[in-house]
DNA sequence: ACCATATATATGTAAAATGCATGTACCAGC
DNA sequence: GCTGGTACATGCATTTTACATATATATGGT
């Protein structure tokens, strides 16, 4: 499966470009959504990584991803713990805790900052089609 | 540096996660921003710089900030001329290019995808109060 | 038993991005 | 000459990221 360190062939170059921008997106959005996950059902690493997919977020490779995983845990956000009493390989389950919640709460009212930026970009994106003045100079 | 939460000398610990979220947000809104700038005049790297703070968002230093202007270049999204008929330093005045203009419509575009994801963000984060379901276990 | 595959996490390392300080240069005012 | 503002650039150390690889457990096929 290749949910994760999927390289690209470099035909399609604006494909490439696109994925510029997602990824940009999806590396904001990584850590909130980890803790939507979490506040709903304590998880691990892999599991997580196929819910992020399923999200619509293409995933970093596979190490980064278990590397936020752990700093998040580092910086409060999340604590960890062993799970082996399911077959196969031992998992690392999460949990969010209290500051992770915060961090939400905190994201959450940021979001509205956000907003309007995206309001303020449309409104200038809108009102001038691109014509002809881009040789002009600059008044003050 | 720890994030929002139980464990930290409480200083001004929200002034600090606010910065690492907002942080982010710029980053990615630096380019676009810049495009829409120069969509209405051509323009140099000092103004810009300075039109950014006006804007709102928190300009990173100065060199980082030229480079972006030149990687800017190199991936054809502007040109650059010199000016040297104004006095004082020579300028490195930008122009945006067709590469540039649809840059900023694939990005107008990628908003509504992110529109989506904070709907999605706020039905998650709405839905479930944090409770005490942490420890549930994952169904298959 | 042997081997391939899927699951699950982690790390070594090189490349890229970034912050910070510093350098160059032009001009105005004292 | 000296200082300060304007304007752009670069050197270098730190941080971040991608990519490949390593480790370990269990399952299914031959």
């Amino acid at each position: 499966m290749s949910i994760y360190g999927t390289k690209m062939t470099e035909e399609n170059k604006e494909k490439e470009s696109l994925n510029a921008v997602t990824d940009a997106w999806s590396k904001n959005w990584l850590v909130p959504v980890l803790l939507l996950m979490l506040r709903q059902w304590s998880s691990y690493g892999y599991e997580l990584m196929e819910k992020m997919a399923a999200f619509g977020l293409s995933t970093m490779n596979a190490g980064t991803f278990y590397r936020t995983l752990r700093q998040m845990e580092k910086d409060g956000m999340v604590s960890s713990r062993w799970d082996t009493s399911e077959g196969g390989p031992a998992r690392r389950v999460y949990s969010i805790t209290e500051a992770g919640e915060n961090y939400l709460k905190f994201w959450a009212s940021s979001l509205e900052h956000y907003q309007k930026m995206m309001n303020t970009f449309f409104q200038l994106y809108n009102v001038r089609p691109p014509q002809e003045q881009k040789e002009d100079k600059e008044e003050e």
